[in-house]
DNA sequence: TGTACATCAGTGAACGCGCGTTCACTGATGTAC
DNA sequence: TGTACATCAGTGAACGCGCGTTCACTGATGTAC
């Protein structure tokens, strides 16, 4: 495992690539700075020429891990066509994002931990106050339930923070299944719930 | 610090206790065996004449605060009278359900978190199989749904499941306003929320 | 086209920390006779 | 009522581990002249 040349070239990347692999395996504490640096060939000092410190890699994670959880989302509205009736589109959609969230979550739950852990106090230097690093998420969730408005599916007053009812709900299945006690169930049973609690939220989001 | 005899009496209670308070302070990762004996005034050794290791003194934690989060939601319960309409009353004891398991969450971060955390695989020793031992929140729960049918306001063949949306929705706005981009939010507006929230589990589980 | 030199991106050793756990031990307790 | 002795519940020192971070350093790069 030796690089060509003194200089790596892409550190930084490499660096970030290999904290991924760890957070795909054994979630946020298995991000280890050494670790990383060991696994690209370089000294863990080296590190320090890229990030502030171990905090800093993290947040590039989490930054990455969320950026993996969008594309799976945008690209399961992508894969059925678009329904011709507006209301079952935003139907369709609300029910391919909340699904994709969660098969996001089932299939790679290293990485779902690792995009909503919070810091850890005691170790890190968070480089400056991120924002909402899941404005892709977020806003795919916002724009489709603007649909239901849209579609007159949803009251206008019964918008306001619409979106975190539907978000809690599947987060939190999420959550069940991964660390709760859904973990425990065979996954037949823990696609009913799925569809049972996907349900659920499409009726609360439009009924009166 | 010193004991007045050579033994202690009630060792693991201490411990547990000690434990807790670190939990309460510092969520999961701050239960420390070490530290749990120095807080009681004991070698660390000690604490083995009563637990197998870290991961049962863990176990041993997490029950006791799901034991706190239950004596919540069931003081919750009785907080406020029942309703003579068997339908209000099942109205009002999920929401009182739902506000308890959120105020808690809020009022007590880090020992919700440690309730809800999985024993990390690298460190510890887990006694044996535990139960779901949230037993008593869940139960809570399923009664409370139970009554939605028994009231006609849940169709049974909608039953099925219907448990776990309810908890979902609720469980995941709490990790949302504890961990994610909602701790942000100021209280006023993780009020509207939460009220936002319980409002969308009612409806999803009695619109048809 | 060369060359001096500032700058950048690495290295290796070390520090300090605190953890969970094990070991051989000792002081207290209580029971059988 | 006394006493030997098994048992229980503690102690203190040590092991091994691996982390994040800092330090003084050196090898490579590229730019000004």
């Amino acid at each position: 495992m030796k690089r060509p040349s003194y200089h790596h070239g892409d550190l930084a990347n490499a660096l970030t690539a290999a904290a991924i692999q760890l957070a795909r395996e054994g979630g946020p504490d298995a991000i280890v700075l050494r670790e990383a640096a060991r696994k690209v060939g370089v000294s863990a000092t080296a590190a320090y020429r890229h990030f502030a410190g171990h905090g800093d890699l993290l947040c590039a994670v989490q930054q990455r891990a969320m950026d993996e959880l969008a594309t799976a989302m945008r690209s399961a509205l992508a894969a059925t066509g678009p329904e011709s009736d507006p209301r079952a589109e935003a139907m369709r959609r609300l029910r391919a994002l909340g699904l994709a969230y969660l098969r996001f979550a089932l299939a790679e739950p290293g990485l779902f931990r690792t995009a909503f852990c919070r810091p850890q106090p005691g170790k890190a230097n968070p480089p400056d106050q991120a924002d909402i690093a899941l404005a892709g998420p977020y806003q795919m969730l916002l724009d489709c339930i603007d649909r239901f408005v849209d579609a007159g599916i949803l009251a206008p007053e019964r918008r306001p923070w619409a979106e975190y009812f539907a978000w809690s709900s599947v987060h939190g299945l999420a959550m069940l299944l991964l660390d709760g006690p859904l973990r425990l169930c065979p996954p037949p049973e823990q696609d009913r719930i799925i569809d049972r609690v996907l349900d659920g939220v499409a009726t609360g989001l439009t009924a009166s």
